[in-house]
DNA sequence: GTCTATAGCAGGATAGAC
DNA sequence: GTCTATCCTGCTATAGAC
């Protein structure tokens, strides 16, 4: 069973428009975008999503599967919490640096009036998901007293995701630098044990 | 010297099209939504914005002037600095409750690829107001030990406008209760005197 | 200042050849 | 599966009457 060289065509348009939902919002990208991305014809794009509340369907379908995939990956590792917190972290670094800067749920969120609904409800699948993450690693962290919060980990949970969306929207518009101040002070504030 | 009954029809235009900036994204909105709302025809807005250009550029100065009155009004009345970090909250608090749940700087960080270069910019001294009138307030309520935070007054100012920022949008895509509980949990970590 | 009419363009979508 | 060609729609923008 040999890799295959060339990703096939699906896998590789779903992958540059969920970039351009990052990137430029739902509606800011188009068929062509990506064919010229692609270099095939925006013709050949239908042929697989038929219309583009498909294709944003997908994505973030997409997007939610390998969400879970993470998740159960860092689970495999068994870290601890704050190692665990760190991995959660870093998804957003990653869009920090790789992709453009913006969360998907900051994405949905801002142009929520003008994505279709399937999109809408899958982008808050995602929502929750994430919340319900990271209050397990607060709720293991509380208990094995390696991460410190006041109150309700539901909120706090809340609290993280909206301050990590936030940061890659304050990066975005001012300064990257920004971004990792945000990082360094919740850390500060949640991390009890001294790790760097 | 009377009260005009009736908003001049910049003024009026200037007003929907910053909701509506709010609601859908700089892409997503048109002269269209605003002439209907209105109730004139579209070509009338351009008389008075002729590119949606200067129409986008506007919206954001008109928002940024607003934010440097409320921060005069604010220190006008001598708060307290967690009564002032509460007056910024309510900025917040407002875009929940009467506008459509996004703050302005998420709507130009996710569209900040298809935004005109005028309309970044404008954006980029909003945020740096915030971000400055934020570790003002800090800086008074640490120094009056009336507000409790560990580190750079900066990466907390950031963090707490990044916090606003993602809890709107978390908000949007699942419950208001939620944007509540964010900045419920951000004034305990904060507020040291006992206000409700 | 507001209107009607219309130009010009771009995006989503479909039909049909290959 | 990918192409060319084309349709339709919606948007920005302009010209010119009133």
């Amino acid at each position: 069973m040999e890799v295959a060289i060339q990703k096939d065509t699906k896998q590789s348009i779903l992958d540059i428009a969920e970039d351009l939902l990052h990137q430029k919002g739902y509606n800011a990208f188009s068929y062509k975008d990506i064919a010229v991305a692609l270099g095939i014809k925006n013709a050949s794009i239908h042929y697989y999503f038929p219309s583009k509340e498909d294709l944003g369907e997908a994505v973030v379908l997409y997007a939610f599967e390998k969400l879970k995939k993470l998740q159960e990956k860092a689970q495999a590792k068994n870290l601890s919490p704050p190692e665990e917190l760190d991995f959660f972290l870093s998804i957003y670094q990653h869009y920090l640096e790789k992709k453009l800067k913006i969360g998907l749920i900051g994405t949905l969120a801002v142009n929520f009036a003008a994505i279709p609904e399937k999109m809408q409800i899958a982008g808050q699948k995602i929502t929750q998901t994430c919340i319900a993450w990271l209050q397990s690693i607060l709720e293991k962290g509380r208990a094995s007293q390696t991460l410190r919060f006041e109150g309700d980990s539901f909120a706090q949970a809340l609290l993280i995701l909206a301050s990590l969306e936030g940061a890659l929207q304050i990066a975005r518009l001012t300064d990257n630098q920004h971004f990792y101040q945000i990082v360094g002070q919740l850390r500060n504030s949640l991390i009890l044990s001294i790790t760097i």
